[in-house]
DNA sequence: GCACGGCCTTGATCCAAATCAAGGCACCAG
DNA sequence: CTGGTGCCTTGATTTGGATCAAGGCCGTGC
């Protein structure tokens, strides 16, 4: 359980906190007027892996701004949980549910040790409404998010597993061409759920991609060609082989 | 093909236009003054059903947010098609791709025939970096159509087919509790995709439902207990019966 | 009136992924 | 070293939904 212990020491200097703001992308192009407003009632909050940060129904407190390690999006009850999305350094969560004071509607669980930023949400609510820059911004990065919500449901509802393994592998590395290596954002059993699919699928699918050039090494991945990895993408990635 | 006709008078008077601008949630809540600005550059433009009112790819030129009648969000190549949502009066859609001026990762076709107000991007992009009411507004609405994805990718990764036609069913009619009656805001076909199923199974689907007291004829509705039908979003839906 | 073309339903069959069921392996704690 | 306890893989089997294949039921145009 981690425990709060933001020190809003607004009479004493924010700055220390200000270099943190600047690896955020929500706050990064903020004018540095607006950032130290922000600086001034945002607080530092280690956490470690596999804890829960936040869980679903909740009323929202805070907005979780990443420094250092992520999270894992989770929404769903009990044995039916699936992650939405995960989350790393420079990126935030829960700016919806703050900025509309409802409730959570997906848990949060650490998928590595890490700090956050929090900047409470009734403070944030209010900011918002004073501050264009942060205000624009935040709807600049709710727009990012909506289109990478999008896309994945275009993946789920047009592509079979394999297909959006792939795509998830290769959207994971951030380049398009070339051999490319990567460390999965979480563990297997989580990044299955991510694709929408169980674990003794993912395995089974990766197993079939190492004819695509893809190798697996616990949670390490070496993809030998990303395009052609991406070509089957579009393809129809399913037919059988490895006999013998 | 939709020809556009937005006629800016600016010289003239734009209060023609502002009624329709307080049907938009988007519009709605903003002080008279910065509606007053919208008003100035929006236009009025009609659309009928089935037409497409754009394209995944183009570069955006405009929000649409509809006063009459509305679309599907559909994302996809040729026969992958699948609708990702459906929007309907006092909705906007593009947002997004609008503030960050990049293509459009949707298509979007019409379900009926109606008008819808064009905002052009490039105004709009300018207005939100100048206008804090419109700018928190927009931050607003796009939290909520987050959460509106998070939703549907929850319910498609962790339901079956019937949980997500009950929940879908009741969710379109707004309330939830006696008994309702809806009308599907598409062709069958374009249900079927957006809760992620075929066709065929939304068919069967349907008749299943039958048992649960939801009736069929054409794409009108009629449940008998909104209460019943959500229950079984989270049970087991699929035990066979229909014997005899 | 009649033929054609969409949309929807229904039935039969198929298949991708889920489920059920063992192990294997790494990482502790004692 | 030894016995858990998770995580992951692998294999066998089942199944929900897809696919293939007819029709039925409109509208619409000739």
């Amino acid at each position: 359980m981690p425990v709060l212990d933001l020190r809003q020491d607004k009479r004493a200097m924010s700055h220390p906190r200000l270099p943190y703001l600047e690896r955020i992308e929500l706050f990064a192009p903020l004018p540095e007027r607006s950032r130290a407003r922000i600086a001034d009632i945002a607080g530092l909050q280690r956490f470690s892996n596999h804890g829960y940060l936040f869980r679903e129904g909740e009323e929202p407190d805070f907005i979780y701004c990443f420094v250092e390690g992520g999270i894992a999006l989770i929404g769903g009850a009990d044995g039916q949980e699936a992650v939405i999305e995960f989350f790393g350094p420079g990126e935030s969560v829960l700016l919806p549910a703050a900025l509309l004071g409802l409730p959570y509607l997906v848990s949060g669980r650490a998928t590595s040790d890490g700090q956050a930023l929090l900047i409470p949400a009734g403070k944030l609510r209010q900011l918002i409404d004073e501050d264009v820059a942060l205000a624009a911004q935040c709807a600049r990065v709710l727009s990012r998010h909506w289109r990478a919500l999008i896309s994945q449901i275009k993946e789920i509802k047009t592509h079979g597993a394999a297909e959006r393994l792939a795509h998830f592998l290769v959207s994971q590395t951030g380049k398009s061409k070339g051999p490319a290596t990567l460390v999965l954002p979480g563990m297997k059993k989580e990044v299955a759920t991510r694709l929408g699919i169980k674990p003794e699928t993912l395995s089974r699918t990766l197993k079939k991609l190492r004819d695509y050039g893809v190798d697996t090494e616990g949670d390490t991945i070496r993809i030998a060609s990303l395009e052609r990895l991406a070509a089957l993408t579009s393809a129809t990635a399913g037919q059988d082989q490895a006999d013998t």
